[in-house]
DNA sequence: CTTATTACCTGGCAGC
DNA sequence: TGCTGCCAGGTAATAA
């Protein structure tokens, strides 16, 4: 590991001491957060370098059921990606090329012989050893940060009420909203901005002006794109791959993200560019009409 | 309090 | 071939 900072909370001896012949019992996600449970308990071979952790992490899933639900409080490891980051279970032998090879950060070696290898080319993430030092503002931020996560648009965490309620109450603009982890964990300027394109709704919209009608599509846009996603593995707009190293084909369902001066797939109008809340948005200017002053 | 901008980093790519 | 400038999956800090 060349570089301490990705580490938050430990120390990089103190991170691998504490993750040295654990186990990881536990794989779970909240929001944008991978969180990873250890266990202890039965310490088996040693790693090295970053830190050693034995056993698959598919068979410690059933293993301990009860940890799995309790998501942020019981993880021992949150690791955030951001925007360029990737976490690999591959052979150790497995060249990634020159470039992720130069930005491998992390390697956790599983006692199967695979690694763990977490690479960041923009070095934005983190791996956030939770149990770590209480006075690591980093750290605090963080758990903070987790704490304060918005419900999961799917998997029955976010209820139609409850959404609407929550939308007439905000005053912001829709899009920066929907990019809000607090207000809904989970959605990134992609998915915000198909989203919005499926339920016809102009980014710039007040959230509290959307009509009922306008905040039910919206509602099950989050969750169609998601699970939809989900199922094609992710969206590799550029190099995205998964945890096992291969990309995701959502990229070719995408109907507005990226696709600036392509015809709308709905009408025909050229998609459209603009920066809101410093991000790139993308939209169909007759799909999704504007609201009355900008 | 809310919202806009900047900082954090490196790399890919279009255009010259 | 370079070189330059712009853009990029996110979010925290800072400014207004």
């Amino acid at each position: 590991m060349r570089n301490p900072k990705f580490i938050v909370g430990a120390s990089p001896e103190e991170f691998r001491r504490a993750v040295e012949g654990a186990r990881i019992s536990g794989l779970d996600r909240r929001g944008k957060f991978l969180l990873l449970s250890l266990d202890r308990s039965s310490r088996t071979v040693a790693g090295r370098r970053a830190g050693g952790a034995a056993r698959l992490p598919g068979e410690a899933a059933e293993a301990s059921p009860a940890r799995q639900t309790a998501a942020p409080a019981g993880a021992d490891i949150a690791i955030h990606l951001k925007m360029a980051g990737q976490l690999i279970a591959c052979p150790p032998e497995l060249d990634l090329g020159p470039t992720r090879a130069r930005h491998t950060h992390v390697t956790f070696h599983l006692d199967d012989g695979s690694e763990l290898r977490y690479v960041d080319t923009r070095h934005f993430g983190r791996v956030y050893y939770l149990p770590g030092r209480r006075d690591d503002p980093a750290l605090r931020r963080a758990l903070e940060t987790l704490s304060g996560l918005g419900p999961e648009p799917r998997e029955g965490g976010l209820e139609w009420e409850d959404f609407r309620a929550r939308l007439k109450a905000r005053g912001a603009r829709i899009k920066p909203l929907l990019l809000d982890q607090s207000f809904v964990a989970g959605l990134g300027n992609i998915y915000a901005d198909e989203c919005l394109f499926r339920a016809g709704v102009h980014p710039l919209c007040p959230a509290s002006s959307l009509s009922e009608a306008q905040a039910r599509a919206l509602y099950d846009a989050m969750r169609e794109v998601l699970a939809e996603a989900i199922d094609q593995r992710g969206t590799s707009v550029r190099d995205y791959v998964d945890g096992e190293g291969r990309r995701g084909s959502f990229a070719e369902r995408l109907r507005v993200y990226g696709r600036t001066g392509q015809p709308c797939p709905r009408c025909g109008t050229p998609i459209q560019r603009a920066v809101v809340a410093g991000r790139g948005t993308h939209f169909c200017p007759s799909c999704q009409r504007e609201p009355e002053r900008s």
